[in-house]
RNA sequence: GCGCCAAUAGCUCAAGUGGCAGAGCAACUGACUCUUAAUCAGUGGGUUCGGGGUUCGAGUCCCUGUUGGCGCACCA
């Protein structure tokens, strides 16, 4: 829209739609009458919450002497001859109706009510708090002014926006959608929920970089862009592992972070380009004890924001994340719905025909034994979880940063949390030998110049931080949005306030 | 990336087989001193997403572009 050099010009406020033209001349009439319809303050003594606070159980038809200046968006309007009310929302989404009287305004400052307040419009009004006869508590107006002058119709608040203004206009959706606003307060009570839980156990909060210089910590194909100083390509993160990591060698031990990680990938219910990530890592932990933090974690943030760990959906359905949580093995729940054996030996030709028995009949005929399983399990197995699951142990190759299980070969120490379907979390006893770690690093990087978009370059740095002594430690990693999806039931562009979108 | 579906008033949505583009809310004018999505009477408001085509006639059919949703593929 360019419709900003028109604010100042009736004449050129001819072809918008009728409501903006009449609200544009509202404010050029206020500008007119010597009324600023921008305030840069105004004496605002209450909160609408606290107004209604102070007064929990009013009688109908009652003053109470105090005299309020309160403010806050007219949500809607019902203007009588000589009497007016108006709803007014605040920020934190608390409601207050204004009473505005002849009797007590005088006739010109009603009708000046009436001819300048539109629906969404945010206004000051001072006077008694009293109830109105049908019991509605009320600030009776001697004094009110307009605070903010809207100059776009808010939209109907009794039904939803379309779900692409939604996303496109969420300032809009916030005001219009309870379900909306809600959702910001639920991450926010999430996120300071986690950062609680963190602080209870004495972990330490860092931020690493977001501008990397090589592609680390996970598997997904990169943001590149540039740097004009230092003439050189950087990397948007794909993960803050390795740094974490150096922070763990450094002798920050229990340490946590929580930012945003990209992707270069496309969009669904489940996948959005930029994300919220949490990391966390502890000395002298593994796999099984950050299973358990992790559980422990989710746990928290259900209590804390909903008092109990059955959450109920934004659909009505009930979901239990108590208690202790089921567990599977990869390979042993995998050799169970195929019914038959699957191990860390089984060739490659077997789980090729093991896929095409299936269904599974294009994948990439490059795919070694690690990710044919992980194929074969997600397709007969992860599909299908719906109560929160641990799936552990997985194939050494598919986990380049993983130790090798402790007493079986071919595995490694990684679990993965899966909530109704959707991998939430992954957790591992991390690698923390150097030579080891280097022979994996070489091995992705052949892939990398093989082709694979997704396998990472040999960071010399990390393995020199390796090389000065790492702890015995776990690591996990969660997704923020999904957590959020697990906790309300909605789709990852409802948790995210702006998630990425063509522009118009 | 591939397939299917959608885009109409400020907002949410209608308009069998091609035949005068409508409703609710919102807006405008008037009435109303206790309303709660106030009520009553009246009025205005449209590049039917953009471009092209078929037709006497296109919101509707065809082609194309843009944007979005869903499914599949990839990823967490």
């Amino acid at each position: 829209m360019t419709d900003q050099d028109r604010s100042t010009s009736v004449d050129g406020a001819e072809n918008l739609p009728e409501q903006m033209r009449v609200r544009r001349e509202k404010r050029k009439r206020l500008l007119d009458e010597g009324v600023d319809p921008y305030p840069v303050t105004l004496p605002v003594t209450h909160s609408l919450a606290e107004v209604r606070a102070a007064h929990p159980d009013l009688p109908a038809d009652t003053g109470t002497g105090d005299r309020v200046g309160v403010a806050g968006r007219v949500m809607f309007l019902r203007n009588t001859g000589k009497l007016c009310f108006a709803t007014l929302r605040g920020g934190d989404g608390s409601e207050l109706q204004a009473m505005l009287s002849r009797n007590e305004v005088g006739a010109d400052s009603l009708t000046a009510w009436k001819s300048d307040v539109d629906l969404g419009d945010h206004v000051f009004v001072h006077g008694e708090v009293i109830t109105s006869r049908r019991g509605e508590l009320s600030v009776l107006a001697d004094e009110w002014r307009v605070a903010a002058k809207a100059l776009r119709p808010l939209p109907v608040t009794h039904k939803d926006l379309a779900e692409e203004t939604r996303v496109r206009q969420r300032y809009v959706d916030l005001i219009v959608r309870d379900q909306a606003a809600e959702t910001v307060r639920t991450r926010a009570g999430a996120l300071r929920s986690l950062r609680d839980s963190f602080h209870r156990r004495n972990y330490i909060e860092v931020e690493t970089p977001m501008l990397q210089t090589l592609q680390g910590g996970a598997s997904a194909r990169p943001f590149v862009t540039h740097s004009q100083a230092f003439d050189m390509d950087l990397f948007l993160r794909i993960a803050p592992e390795l740094y974490l990591k150096r922070c763990v060698v450094g002798g920050i031990e229990k340490v946590f972070e929580i930012n945003r990680n990209f992707r270069n990938e496309g969009s669904d219910s489940s996948h959005s380009p930029e994300f919220a990530m949490l990391e966390f890592y502890e000395a002298y932990s593994d796999y099984d004890s950050m299973a358990e933090l992790t559980r422990a974690l989710i746990q928290e943030a259900a209590d804390s924001l909903f008092g109990t760990q059955v959450v109920t959906w934004a659909d009505g359905t009930e979901y239990d994340l108590s208690g202790q949580w089921s567990t599977l093995t990869m390979y042993g729940s995998l050799s169970e719905a195929l019914g038959s054996e699957v191990t860390p030996e089984t060739s490659v030709q077997t789980l090729r025909k093991h896929a095409e028995d299936v269904g599974l009949t294009q994948l990439d005929p490059g795919y070694g034994h690690g990710k044919l399983v992980e194929e074969l399990w997600e397709h007969l197995v992860g599909d299908h979880l719906y109560a929160p699951t641990f799936v552990r142990d997985f194939p050494v190759d598919t986990a380049p940063l993983t130790r090798q299980h402790r007493s079986e070969p071919g595995l490694a120490e990684k679990w993965d949390l899966y909530v109704r379907g959707v991998e939430l979390a992954t957790g591992y006893s991390e690698l923390v030998d150097p030579v080891t770690e280097r022979a994996r690093l070489e091995e992705q990087a052949r892939l990398a110049v093989a082709g694979d978009e997704e396998a990472m370059p040999v960071d010399e740095d990390f393995l020199r931080a390796l090389e000065y002594g790492m702890p015995p430690c776990g690591g996990v990693g969660m997704g923020i949005d999904r957590l959020l999806m697990a906790l309300t039931g909605l789709g990852i562009r409802e948790t995210i306030l702006f998630p990425l979108v063509r522009p118009e």
